[in-house]
DNA sequence: GGCAAAGTGTGACTTTAATCACGGCGGGCG
DNA sequence: CGCCCGCCGTGATTAAAGTCACACTTTGCC
């Protein structure tokens, strides 16, 4: 269960307030109480109502946030990842509270896990730790509250721009290997309206389609169709 | 602006950590510092992206939290009400964020309103209040998410049946005076679709549409058109 | 009383997206 | 090689909402 001494340095690097903030006890207490995940590509990392999972920081791979309809349908959030970026889970972290938010892995991940126990604990001794809290916790409800203004008030055209877009500047590609049924699942939609969307997209010249992906030939295009930048 | 003795003990009632948790200095800090506020009906609290407001309080009357889309269409979110509900305006407590949610007064409301620099202040300095934070701000967003599952996930129908029980509860009394034109404001529709909506309920015997509301007839019918009660 | 404004009812139509039902293509593999 | 299966294209149809246009009623007010 020890940790090696990459992943203590990641956590050093990655958590703001390790080395300032904390005292030695305190530190030594987060390493022995953090727990190291494997969550391996298409895993559900956490799950909706589940028990509160706690803070998840994710060294390598990419995790997913969606919601998740009564009949099943995913509406995709948002997505964490490139190594190192951080965030809570379900901000289970502010009292009772479990946001009705679903995490799984798009890719092999490895994450930590610091229990809200332990962590509570150094929120409550520690202001730095308090601090970063409030930071973190306020972007990703940002994050969140953007995503779901997306999807309340875009077309799904628009929609999809937005997620070929977003998928292309996490590849630094502009050809995005995914196919059009994963395309219509993180909109929550259908594959044959996909397919459509994206022929007209491509008869405009603004993108070129192959078997398993697209490639985007404009983005400047993409982005214009979507109010707002 | 001096606070009345009425304003005073109905801050130290609602704000739950004021007697246990502070101490007279910081007693004398906030009450010295809150700034009371009448808000008369329609006008607007809170717009969006405008500077952080600070945390409300709401004494008397009613408000609402919407979306905006930028075409100018609402949606409400969730009412705010019944004196002495508090809530935090726009989660700006945490660092850097403002959610695109705007806060109007339904009714002539009389609230309170800390602002974030005096907040803040006695939040680091004090554990309660942040306690009585994060449990607040967890339920604020747990509202807010709830509402937007809805407006994702459901049938304007659905959405319609909602907001009358909504509000039948609020106004404690099955017969709503709304009209048509409101009640489509508040989903976000057009007006004719509501209409349409409410005739056919009116056909099932549900509900009875007169001129500038409705009279709820079947409470039990109307919620059970809604998946999960 | 007459008039304007606010509230409502309804028909017709369009748009957006979901659903159904195929048929084709291509690549891996027994 | 032939077969199957994952992926894609497309037409036809339906459903849900939004839009347009207009007529009718009530209410309140000059």
């Amino acid at each position: 269960m020890a940790l090696t001494a990459q992943q203590v340095a990641f956590l050093k690097g990655t958590l703001g307030f390790f080395e300032e903030g904390l005292n030695k006890s305190q530190q030594e207490y987060l390493l022995g109480n953090v727990r190291p995940v494997f969550a391996p590509a298409g895993s559900i990392v956490h799950s909706g109502e589940a028990e509160c999972l706690g803070v998840v920081l994710l060294q390598s791979g990419r995790l997913r946030a969606y919601m998740l309809s009564p009949d099943g349908r995913e509406i995709t959030l948002y997505f964490i990842g490139h190594s190192s970026l951080s965030m809570l889970a379900a901000s289970c972290i502010l009292k009772n509270v479990a946001l009705p938010v679903h995490l799984s892995a798009e890719e092999d991940s490895h994450l930590f896990i610091i229990p809200p126990k332990v962590y509570n604990k150094l929120r409550a001794e520690n202001k730095a730790v308090e601090n970063y809290t409030s930071e973190v916790l306020g972007s990703t409800f940002a994050h969140t509250m953007q995503a779901i203004e997306h999807t309340v008030f875009l077309t799904l055209e628009q929609r999809l721009a937005l997620l070929l877009l977003e998928q292309a500047s996490f590849e630094e590609s502009s050809t995005l290997h995914l196919t059009q049924e994963a395309l219509a699942r993180h909109l929550g939609t259908a594959r044959e309206v996909v397919s459509r969307l994206l022929k007209t997209l491509s008869e405009e010249g603004i993108l070129k389609i192959f078997r398993g992906g697209v490639t985007i030939l404009n983005k400047n295009a993409l982005a214009m169709l979507v109010p707002g930048l």
